[in-house]
This record gives structure tokens, sequence and C-alpha cells, in this order.
DNA sequence: GATAAGATCATCT
DNA sequence: GATGATCTTATCA
């Protein structure tokens, strides 16, 4: 085994739906003092640009979505409804704001199903807000050479962003069948 | 099984 | 002062 290699900044700086898709069943691998946990990439949203209204970028460019405006492979930590964390990684070229929001991993064949859930798993809070991902510290993303064949990623609506219009109805969730 | 409501706070108006 | 890229628990059928 190869020593791993986080995904570079180039491979984050490509058209968001690109980078959303290809990261289905690649690793989101956390590093702390309690250890390391790789998860399997299950399910992800792509938030693309200011036009899209369920994007918070859509809203302009403030302290929150400020990051999205930067360079790719950064990490764009947010807290919701009060009480849960969600973690997303910025793609796209700079001023341009898009990111890919990682809803689900399987962690040693066990489902985390919820960006909520899956940041309190991780333990991923706002102290890694605007982390540089593809530095492999404390935490990033490895291609560990599973393929994923075409037929198994399915694609749907985006959750909870009904407020935004057509936008909506955008099919820009990705989610891996779950073999068995 | 399905649907509804409550928790709780950073961010923006 | 309003609101949300959510999750859990309670209540109903």
């Amino acid at each position: 085994m190869a020593m791993p290699k986080p995904l570079p900044r180039a491979y984050f700086n490509r058209p968001t739906l690109t980078v959303a898709r290809s990261l289905v069943g690649k690793y989101l691998v956390r590093e702390n003092r309690k250890g390391t946990v790789a998860g399997k990439i299950i399910e992800v949203e792509a938030y693309i640009g200011s036009n899209d209204q369920a994007c918070h970028a859509s809203k302009g460019r403030t302290a929150r979505t400020d990051v999205m405006f930067g360079p790719a492979g950064l990490a764009y930590v947010y807290l919701i409804y009060g009480m849960h964390h969600c973690l997303n990684v910025v793609t796209e070229r700079e001023e341009f704001p898009a990111a890919v929001l990682i809803r689900a991993v399987e962690v040693d064949g066990e489902l985390i199903d919820g960006p909520g859930r899956l940041c309190r798993a991780f333990e991923v809070d706002r102290s890694l807000h605007r982390l540089d991902l593809t530095i492999g510290k404390s935490l990033w993303f490895e291609d560990r050479g599973v393929d994923v064949p075409h037929g198994r990623v399915g694609r749907f609506p985006r959750i909870g962003v009904d407020y935004a219009g057509k936008w909506a109805n955008k099919l820009w969730r990705f989610r891996m069948r779950l073999s068995k």
C-alpha cells in the first residue's frame, strides 16, 4: 500500500457536478488526537454559483460565504438550525462560489446518514472552517481506488431547499446505491 | 408505518 | 427579529 495522498487542489478546481459525482466512492479522512477515521463517501450535494438560490452564496459575498469565493479545496463549515454542523468542500476557480456538501459516508460498514450526524461522528466543527483540505492535515479526501460504476450512482433533488424555486428541482444530489 | 414539532444559534435584514 | 443545505423524539393510524 502506497502512502495515501490527499486529493489535490486541481481535483476540486473543476466543474462542481464533476467533482460531486466523482467524490462518491472516495474517502473522507479525519485525523485528530483520538486517531484516524476514514469513511467512504455515499452521498453529496452540489451548490453552484450565485444564481443557485439554494446556494448560500446566492445572497452575495458575506463573511460566511466568503470562503466559497476562494480557491478550491478549502473547507466550508457552518452551523445550521442552531445545532448541526455541515461540511462542504469548495470547488471551481476563485471568484466563482460553489461547493459540495458531504451528506453521508460509510465507516466500517456502518452508514452515517446526514450531514449533521456526519460532522458529529467526525468531530467537525467551525474550527475547521477554511481549512485547506489538500494538505493532508486533520481532514482530507483520498482516492483509495474504489471504482463506482456509473449505474451505481443515482441523481436526486437536493434536500431541504424547497424555498429555492426551480433550483430546488435540480438533480444535484448524488447518492450511491448501497451494495450488499 | 408516516407525519409533526421542538431544539437552538450564527448570520443576515 | 426572522430564518435555515438538520436530527431526534413524540404522536397518530
